[in-house]
DNA sequence: TTGTACGCGTTATCAA
DNA sequence: TTGATAACGCGTACAA
């Protein structure tokens, strides 16, 4: 640690030759004859060569990451954007730009296809899809494979085939589990429980399910019912009037839950409850004892990961894994604070 | 965010001046006049100035940290060390060396003031202090503030007076709660707990204490006794063999966990437990059912705080808080894998 | 008090 | 295929 850094002059001066050839030799150029580059290559290997990534950003052009974004915000968007924001802010200094596009209408493919156009003719380095997307993508997503723009995805996956860098995930089979064990841990044996999620149409909502049931049979407990929402207040409440009689233990796997909370802290006060993410009808009812514990996701986390992975990938040619899952995270009263 | 960023050059241009007498204001320096500063500053804040750390750090002189570090290296100080290498990895192409000094016997006044005057000597910028460090050093203290080196403690900081920049500590209060609170949700009403700590004379053991029994009385447990382990397995052993009998639920607030750990599984299967921390011990009562859940106290991530927080208030004269609480995060079978 | 010039480590451009 | 040189944005030492 105490010595200093090798740099490419130190390997310029050893070899008697100039800093361009080094470059290239470096970053697999062309114009450069093989026995250079190698003998070029094995001295920086020798002399322990690692590039200075802070001057390397700095002496580089611009590298310009488009970002398709719904034009309509909705709540649950607004945690993603700051994640996304403040890793733009941090790439800020390492000559990064960041350019929004927001989509009109994110069900339409019309609409879709026409953002991702004027993104490519703007001639961005890589995109950042961050919405659930309509299913007459491919074409669009082949001729960013073949322009080699690089596309990291953040959530739902169906449309694009296999053609995109990354995507960025919930661990939703994970959460499933975790909300299994929960449940397990703080309701008594045997006990009859049941999930509601948003939608089963939504891959997200069929691994929470999965995972959530798969954990039952381990622990003895006895699913009664999956329950879709449609992430509609009214509905989750009536469903759960319709079943809480005979239940013990419920996993709100959506963020549909302020209505259920109203009615559970005085009406069901032995229902043991987890749920997801942290809002205020959440951390009311942790608070109350109404509900146990909370899964929370973390959206700020995978809207920072998704652009540090992209970013990664083009300056640094790190090629991050296929899918990148967050792990949820336990909130219980007593940690409930740091999560707000 | 998609225009340039404004640079020192900009203001430069913009004002008439040059370069030079822009950095004098720009970082409070003197032989600058007062009309030239305040214009300075004002279209530098008109402009939307910020400077960029990348190109900051290439041009300025090396920053040089050191670090106190037991020269025996105990087993969990290897996870401090990760991150603090972790980061000291990331802060190289920033300009920041590093220097370790080991310290022969940590317990002893003599050597840690010999080791931190050498570290006076090689002029460094910073110090962190990575270990419990006896009581007499408060002139040393006095003479590293007298000197305006910035000091960094990691855990125990009685000897330091308040003449410290910030010192990062496990939120060992708040490890109590979270116990205490786990084990209200899955052990039965009224429940008989007690509390294992290594001892009690150390400050972290005793907020963790604190932190339990406060939380206890909320939730109408029942604490039946605090016992010191002296971090030793078969004081550990012992002590639990003689209240096992009458016990519900058990805090493990220290890492000593492998003897009761293997009588665990067998012997008392409705024993509720959690434990500090993840070892293989741990995660094998986890898996088995025997451990209910443990707290995560993230060493590593105290290490990479520590760092970034010294190289932050010298490089970028951002003060820290005074102590700095690293949140536990709750550790269950299901999401055990996380943490390995 | 202000200005000038050079250096940090790398990339990029153009000439040889 | 190779070399020389100018950037990138800022700090620093020294000259004016």
């Amino acid at each position: 640690m105490d010595q200093k850094r090798v740099t490419v002059k130190d390997i310029a001066a050893k070899l008697g030759v100039s800093l361009g050839i080094i470059n290239k030799a470096l970053n697999d150029k062309g114009g450069i004859s093989d026995e250079m580059r190698e003998r070029i290559l094995t001295t920086a290997r020798e002399m322990g060569y690692r590039v200075n990534k802070v001057a390397q950003s700095m002496a580089r052009n611009t590298i310009v990451l488009g970002v398709l974004v719904p034009a309509q915000e909705k709540d649950y968007f607004s945690f993603l954007k700051k994640g996304l924001d403040k890793e733009f802010e941090r790439l800020a200094d390492y000559n990064v730009q960041c350019r929004y596009y927001p989509i009109e209408n994110t069900y339409s493919a019309a609409d879709t296809i026409e953002t991702l156009k004027a993104c490519m003719n703007d001639k961005v380095h890589g995109i950042l899809l961050c919405e659930y997307f309509p299913s007459e993508l491919e074409k669009i997503f082949e001729e960013l494979e073949a322009q080699k723009i690089p596309t990291v995805l953040i959530g739902d996956t169906e449309s694009a085939g296999n053609r995109y860098l990354s995507s960025i995930q919930v661990d939703a089979y994970r959460s499933g589990q975790m909300a299994a064990e929960m449940l397990h841990l703080c309701a008594k044996k045997n006990a009859s429980v049941s999930i509601f999620v948003g939608n089963k149409d939504h891959v997200e909502h069929m691994q929470k399910i999965r995972g959530f049931t798969e954990s039952l049979k381990e622990y003895g407990l006895h699913p009664i019912g999956v329950y879709e929402t449609y992430d509609d207040e009214e509905i989750a409440l009536q469903l759960f009037r319709k079943i809480s009689g005979r239940l013990d233990g419920l996993y709100v796997a959506t963020s549909t839950f302020a209505s259920i909370g109203k009615v559970l802290q005085n009406e069901h006060p032995d229902l043991k409850v987890i749920c997801t993410d942290v809002d205020g009808a959440v951390a009311a009812c942790l608070k109350a004892g109404a509900v146990q514990a909370s899964l929370f996701q973390d959206l700020e986390k995978q809207g920072s990961t998704a652009v540090r992975v992209l970013y990664e990938y083009i300056a640094e040619k790190k090629t991050p894994e296929k899918t990148i899952c967050i792990t949820p995270r336990l909130v219980i009263e007593s940690n409930l604070d740091t999560f707000i």
